[in-house]
DNA sequence: CAGAACATGTAAACGGTTACATGATTCC
DNA sequence: GGAATCATGTAACCGTTTACATGTTCTG
């Protein structure tokens, strides 16, 4: 059902055709929100389309059509915010994979984390760049752009900061890696 | 394919049954990286304990089977923490919520937003004591349970400042809530 | 004119959720 | 003895991914 509220909410922004959502899918939202391939988008937007939510708004070239949120979908969109959702079904494969680093040497989990300091600090320069573009461009500093932006930049910073904390960690941990491969702190059974 | 290994990575931590693998899905790990169902889990330790990744290491009462990883299991888990991966589609219904809150009026996502903070802190408080207990208990200081429980502790803290934030940032907005029913900014087509 | 990017769609296979279904043990 | 919790499983449905499939427009 989210993939339904994510499409109204990128229409509520501005109108946009199945492509240009797959590729914000691809970028910023797709990161840290909600992900999806346009294989789900095209299906998604002719049922919404039935159901009166959105409209075509415009036809171009290369058979392109541009999809407009209608008044009844703004509506749908905005009961659905207003609905309370307790925490639902998360998933994120690059946070399961920090979890389950004790299961690697020393060594090994510090690449990792090493990793994972380069990539979130990758991910927040791509976000203020892309901000920054978008307030060039005269595009929204508003809404959704600056406040998710925001978001991302924590979050990432965050992260980066665990990651030189957990380093510390490790290091300073004699146990560290018990799970690992052949170590001898770890029987077969 | 990250199920297989959120199990594995468990299991690799200690043994447990299928009944131990669903609450900690529905607690911590659950909140923050993956989320699974016992329905879906008891099939996937199933196929596990065919493919040698897994063994019944006891067989309780009520007929509890408690599993355990073999060398196999533990050597598949590590290739996959060592094989890189690209941020893989990252689904967070939550964090969809707070992008799409410029389709709100001002009044209204102000109140989104406290209640994020509000749920926010109370994870905050909840992973903070059950890691104190863990370590009250015994339970493992090291590994798994530190660098998670840290990890959560400063994300929920990144959000509940960034919530703090964006209410200030709506507040000193003019043309926030441009998306909202019935609001004169926002033309029907 | 060739290759990249734009643009949309469908189908099979897979993964995940909800609902159904059952029974044992413990606690009060 | 009844309720809560422990404990495991299956089936139908729905959402998601991967692969297939096609054609257009722009750029160099």
């Amino acid at each position: 059902m989210s993939l339904r509220f994510a499409l109204l909410g990128l229409l509520n922004e501005r109108p946009a055709s199945g492509y240009d959502l797959t590729r914000r899918f691809a970028q910023g939202i797709g990161s840290y929100a909600w992900d999806a391939k346009h294989s789900q988008i095209y299906p998604e937007l002719k049922k919404l389309t039935e159901a009166g939510l959105i409209e075509i708004a415009e036809e171009g070239a290369r058979g392109r059509k541009t999809y407009a949120i209608t008044a009844d979908g703004r509506a749908q969109l905005r009961q659905w915010l207003l609905t309370p959702a307790g925490n639902a079904g998360v998933r994120n494969e690059y946070v399961l994979r920090l979890f389950l680093l004790s299961a690697l040497r020393r060594d090994e989990a510090r690449t990792i984390l090493e990793h994972t300091i380069e990539y979130s600090t990758e991910q927040l320069q791509a976000i203020t760049q892309d901000f920054q573009d978008s307030v060039a461009d005269g595009g929204p500093t508003r809404g959704h752009g600056a406040l998710a932006a925001q978001y991302g930049i924590r979050v990432f910073q965050a992260t980066i900061d665990w990651a030189h904390w957990a380093i510390e960690q490790i290091d300073a941990d004699p146990g560290f890696g018990h799970g690992a491969d052949g170590c001898a702190t770890a029987p077969t059974r």
